[in-house]
DNA sequence: GGGTGTGTGTCAGTCTTCTGACACGAGTGA
DNA sequence: TCACTCGTGTCAGAAGACTGACACACACCC
């Protein structure tokens, strides 16, 4: 079919790009995690507990970019599942720090490496100094829409 | 952090800064959209809409990163909202070619006026050649990621 | 002390989007 | 001509994520 040269006329908007890349990430993330049962929300927190173990519920939501109330269901879920363990109590406030349990490594070991993949066949063709500047280029961005609240 | 080889290390990993930039970019626009009564797919949906009328379901679903589904009863909204008209028989095929309305239109220009605001505060700080720049390094990455069907 | 503000965990309902499935039209190649 | 494949429109159910709301704990400042 004559689906190729027929793409979308937004071609000199970087926001759309940039739409556009990481739906083409995530698809390529879910396509190689679905074979592993599991899907990109929840290789995000077990990645983001397996780097900064004691992180609370809310904090990874911030980190997988999600709410705390969605968050908070996928940890009911980890914790049903065993790959996650969380206390009871509060040691401190009302603040619940989770922790990976083994079998939780070894889940996110098989994704972590299958994520990896994915990322290194996203950045093949670009050298070293092309991804420091797309990095950098990013994190402008990010701050930018950050620093400025809104329209004011 | 004791991640071996085979991990991402999120500080440093592009494909987690794209989604962190790709989040932040959606969140502003659905900021400067919601006051308007609008999401960003409905949006998306419009602006495809006004640069390449009679783009179908299907397409309109590609060019905004959603399923045709998604589009599909979106479009039913639209079309009730009298934003979006289709005919009700397929010129050939089963395609139905969608066009914008009047009304579609003076909703579109006020969101599109909205989001190029957004843009413009993203890129503040980037001057035309790291734009640029940018703008083929996630140009790379897609085609990088499409190309490969996936692992195999 | 007491008020205020921020951050958190949690419950409930709603909404959007997705997955799965079916039938139909058009093009292709044997 | 006829299977075969591809793209499409559509329906139905399920999963995921969100908004809204409440109570509680901590830190700050008057």
């Amino acid at each position: 079919m004559s689906q190729g040269e027929s793409g979308i006329h937004l071609e000199t908007s970087l926001g759309y790009l940039l739409k556009e890349a990481s739906s083409a990430l995530r698809a390529a993330m879910e396509e190689v995690l679905r074979p592993l049962g599991m899907t990109v929300t929840h290789y995000s927190c077990l990645e983001l507990l397996a780097q900064r173990p004691g992180l609370s519920s809310s904090e990874l939501a911030r980190g997988a970019f999600v709410t705390r109330q969605s968050m908070h269901v996928l940890l009911q879920h980890l914790e049903r599942e065993g790959q996650v363990t969380r206390p009871t109590e509060a040691p401190v406030g009302k603040v619940l720090p989770a922790r990976l349990t083994p079998r939780g490594r070894r889940a996110l070991a098989k994704a972590s490496a299958a994520v990896r993949s994915v990322e290194v066949r996203m950045l093949a063709g670009m050298d070293e100094s092309e991804q420091e500047n797309a990095f950098r280029a990013l994190q402008s961005m990010v701050r930018s829409l950050r620093d400025d609240p809104a329209t004011p």
